[in-house]
DNA sequence: AACGTTTGTGCAAACGTTTGCAATATATCT
DNA sequence: AGATATATTGCAAACGTTTGCACAAACGTT
């Protein structure tokens, strides 16, 4: 593949009887150079198309303007509008977006994290494999980069961390189940804490004692890889309760919706007898029948914010960096699953 | 941010009492280094960590390892699922990938492909975006970079090309119907003529045709934008009709998804009276109720495809090279839509 | 008149790697 | 032994950019 060869600095200088500094200077907007140069510098730049070499300038400068993402998995749904307001933010701000996939999978993790700060990358967003437990080399690269958490993340690791209110939209969701006359609330959730499952537990807990319900072990059920065959299964287990739970709050739209599955296999009214309300927006929720209530998770919103931040941190490195939790807000969205008017 | 410097080859020279370009030709396998000198060069590069210093690398060799993938929407899930696959095989490869977004807009789509292709990249991977009419800066960009194009394609570029058997994959599922006893079948297609949308539309009159079943322009139907909201609104169409269609062929999952939810409003036993398939076999597929049958686009595949037959061209810039177009099999995957054992 | 200041520009080194060519040492051949 | 081939290694240039420093000219200040 022969491709043209670029326009260089040298050509323009020479073609304006300029020095290669000059021409340098004149197009980063270095105070010293007259405006009349910097005027005819701009003029045949752009005329001549030129680009700089990204690399030659990586070299000097050690700057790529590249930020690097790693994710457990593109092809989630939720994952990929975060995806989509990284690239939107990133593009907006200058700068171009490498991916990774984690697979969930804590040595690719960090071999990820290695081979991007190796490639050069600016700085990296990063939401967390599931069961990341060797904080210790992500501690050592942290000294090599600029990181920003999101989505998954781990109060263990010093840097800024980009969440939603977790624990408050469990909360409200609950809460909006207790408003509608529920009372023995079951929830479905992962069996090892991460943060999200550990926070939204926190949430049905809370709303649970502040209208003075019982928590009852019975209706808190866990499990390792929370999908739609696993919902479906717990919820065949709060049916075989004598004491059978009358709302269903699932961690997960697709547990939701499992359970869902499950209910209607057993003829149950939803939600006269039983109401359910999951957590995500996915698509799905809306395809499912009845429809399900669900949080919104801006996934859009988060990825942008993790950008801002992490590039903030790459362009301002101040030596005391105060590492912050940024928390963006989620809507309680109520359809037929819960609630029909 | 202090990055720590990064060990070069200048200091395991000077450790070895070696040559920097002995260093360098040794871990690059050059022939006429001795076997003994290659051990110990690449025993003390590990030791040490060594790392190429990838700009001085690009910066001479102008190869970058990265590619450029541009694509409408990543927050699609068959959009997400290919991104998935190139991902892998670039991987695989020792490829990095860069992912942007046209959003379907003509024009950044060539303004992406133009800066990737400052940026350095080796070669890029593009889905076009609805539309695009002037060819033209494409190829004139054409022989700056190596394209590979996939799913959303254009015979007018020449260029390898990757994509499903459109065709046959829509004469299947149409046969699939035909097979079941229906006789008349409806087609929700696009309006304009994308290149999926013609392909699929030809497999239907195909099938048809090969079956002695009359083409009635009363049941094909098409759509500017083809959702749910609009699959349910030309089904609606289809219902309003004296004769009404036994079955339903809808050019996308979302569009038989919005044809079941209007074929429920009004009680139409699925796929007794009228049956529905859909094209993609999207997670919403197996959701909806009853469950969907569809095609099955191996996104996956389609990716990995488009990275190998990229990496290739890049890898062993032939003179004259001969570009294909390669075909992905799908498969019928028949749900309670269209089939009840 | 001599000096400092400011303004605009150029020189040249440096970043880390690859690579054509030269150089040396060793082996092979007459 | 002398000459020629072969196997290893080193030298130095080149890639395009940025940047500390030096320099010159023009001006203002004593």
């Amino acid at each position: 593949m022969t491709k043209k060869r670029n326009v260089t600095l040298k050509e323009i200088a020479l073609k304006l009887d300029l020095s290669i500094s000059t021409i340098s200077r004149a197009l980063n907007n270095h105070p010293d150079i007259s405006p009349e140069t910097v005027e005819r510098v701009n003029k045949l730049a752009t005329e001549l198309n030129y680009a700089p070499n990204i690399f030659a300038k990586g070299f000097r400068t050690h700057r790529t303007h590249i930020i690097g993402v790693i994710v457990p998995n593109v092809s989630h749904l939720y994952t990929s509008t975060m995806l989509k307001g990284v690239l939107d933010q990133a593009e907006h701000l200058g700068y171009r977006v490498i991916i990774s996939e984690s697979k969930n999978n804590e040595n690719k993790q960090v071999e990820m994290l290695q081979t991007m700060i190796q490639f050069g990358v600016d700085g990296v967003i990063m939401s967390l494999a599931k069961k990341t437990q060797s904080i210790d080399t992500i501690l050592q690269l942290l000294e090599h980069i600029p990181l920003v958490l999101f989505d998954k993340v781990s109060p263990k690791i010093p840097c800024t961390q980009v969440v939603i209110n977790e624990e408050a939209a469990a909360f409200n969701a609950v809460e909006h189940l207790i408003e509608t006359g529920k009372k023995r609330i079951a929830i479905i959730k992962e069996t090892e804490n991460s943060f999200n499952s550990k926070k939204r537990f926190e949430g049905y807990q809370r709303a649970l004692k502040t209208y003075n319900l019982p928590i009852d072990e019975k209706v808190i059920l866990s499990t390792e890889d929370i999908s739609i065959t696993n919902g479906r299964r717990l919820t065949n287990i709060l049916l075989s309760l004598k004491n059978k739970p009358d709302a269903i709050f699932a961690i997960t739209d697709n547990a939701a919706i499992g359970a869902i599955k499950a209910l209607h296999k057993f003829k149950i009214k939803i939600p006269e007898e039983i109401a359910v309300v999951g957590f995500s927006n996915s698509i799905n929720s809306t395809i499912v029948s009845p429809a399900l209530t669900t949080v919104d998770q801006p996934g859009n919103k988060i990825g942008k914010t993790a950008v801002k931040y992490l590039i903030n941190e790459i362009e301002n490195s101040k030596p005391e960096v105060l590492f912050k939790t940024i928390t963006v807000n989620t809507n309680l969205i109520v359809r037929d699953s819960s609630f029909k008017a």
